[in-house]
Formats: C-alpha cells, structure tokens, sequence
DNA sequence: GTGTTTGCAAAGTGTTTGCAATTTA
DNA sequence: TAAATTGCAAACACTTTGCAAACAC
C-alpha cells in the first residue's frame, strides 16, 4: 500500500528527517486511501499498531506534514481539527451528528463566477461544506 | 438603528427573557448592519459601550442566539468562533492574514448540481469559505 | 415567591511549547 | 558530535459549567 521506502522518499522530498515517528506515521495516514483525521485519532490508531509516539509529536507531525502538503487540513468545527490525506482540490459533506467527513465528488458542485477578492488580495482557497445531518 | 422596543420584541418572539444584559448586546449587535463577531470582540465593544456583562455571559447569550436563529456561527478557524449578524444565506471570504471575514455577494456565486446528501441524512447547509491572503 | 439568569472562578477541551534526553546524519 | 527531533509536563487559548447572588415575572 503505501512501503517505507515511499515514505522515505516522501520525507525527503519536502526536507524532513525520516524518523522512526514520521516514517510510520506517514505509512499509516498514507496506506488506506483517502481519510480524514484529527490528531486524537492518529494517536489513537498509532497505539493500536504497535507505533510508539506521543500525542505532542503527532500534533506537530501533523502540523509539518500540513506545511509540506503531503496533508491538508480542513475546517469544519470550532475546536477540533481535521487532517485530510486528500491534498487534491475537492469539497466535504461534514456529517454534523457523527462528526464525520466524506469526500464530495469532484464533480458534483460546479461553482461559477467565482467572487474576485478585495484589491490587493488573491484566493487562497475555496471550502466548500455542505453539512448534513 | 435598533431600538430597545425592537429587542424586546425580539426577545420576546424567540421566548427569550429581555434582561439588561440580553437588550444590551442585542441593540449592540443588530444596531450597526451585518457584522462578524467573536464572543471576545463583543465582550471589549460592550464593555466600551459602559454595558457590564461577563465574558461568560456574552458565550452563553451568543450560543442562545444562535440557537434561536437571531444569529448565525460561522466556521472558518479552528479554536476561535465567529457570530454573523445576517442569517441570510450567503458564504465569506476569510482573509487568514487579518482573521477577518467578509460577506460575499451573494450573486457572485453560483451553485449547480449540489451533491445529493447520503441515504437518510440531509442538507442542513452550504458553507462556502474563500480563504484570501 | 418561584424560576431564570448572571458573574465569578474553576474546570474542560484541544493545541502548542520549553527543555532535557534521544536520535539522526 | 552537531543539529534536529522527541516526550513529557506545563502553559495556552478558547469555551463551558457549578453555584450563590441577583433579577424577572
């Protein structure tokens, strides 16, 4: 699915050590298609297979691997974060009752006319929630 | 702009106790147009306005309104809340430099084909958040 | 008077950070 | 062995909550 040897690669690519943590972090976020988690999760996950690291080092882990684009994070909750493995340009269906994410077809929401920003402004990004409960 | 009779009254229709501190940041916040606010940045501009109230207060009174639908929560960062005085539909810009949102005209975007919800869930609402920088 | 609301301080949640110990190159 | 990374615990930012005093009806 996703071997060591591609998350070496991988971290050096974007300049990051390949650590014990980062390299097995980086197996297991990358090794199950497409996913959205939050920091608590990949800790949780991490323990459960075997992987020794701490919730501190998964949350600046996340952080880098955000930085470095190999993840991307989406907001949908105040007070919480979410991490997607999904770092293509698409939109979220964000399941208000069991606090879950799940991928928009690409297709499915066409925008037009996109709004131009204020003078001196470009768009960073455009998010796209639909909620639903 | 927004008289303490219409507060009342508006208190009144959501079944809401008008007490001082309700009136007060109510007047406070439908007095000036559409506006977005953090619970903090209301606390400073009704202290400023000589209206004692508690941050605490201001969290729970914002949550109650938002509740009744006199206000509407935005997401667009995690760890901060944001309340919008327009309960319209309409979607942002979020300038991540000043940590300012911005309503978007509503015209300026358009919609096809929204994604059909999952079997037994349904739309609750389209956020749309154009990150500027 | 009775039930609601307030303010305060304490507790809660999610996240970041300082620093000594460890690991990597 | 020099620089980067980790783990821990403490600090942090934001928000909610428990409870006695104040208030609305």
């Amino acid at each position: 699915m996703y071997s060591v040897e591609q998350a070496n690669e991988a971290l050096k690519a974007v300049g990051l050590r390949p650590t014990r943590q980062r390299l097995a972090l980086l197996q297991l976020l990358l090794g199950k298609g497409n996913r959205h988690l939050t920091p608590e999760m990949l800790h949780v996950e991490a323990k459960a297979n075997g992987i020794r690291v701490s919730l501190a080092t998964v949350y600046n882990t996340l952080n880098q691997f955000t930085d470095c684009r190999i993840l991307r994070r989406v907001i949908v909750d105040a007070g919480k974060s979410y991490f997607d493995t999904n770092t293509e340009p698409h939109h979220h269906f964000f399941d208000v009752r069991s606090e879950q994410l799940i991928d928009l077809p690409q297709a499915s929401i066409r925008c037009e006319d996109l709004p131009t920003p204020p003078e001196g402004k470009s768009v960073e990004s455009v998010d796209i929630i639909v909620r639903i409960g």
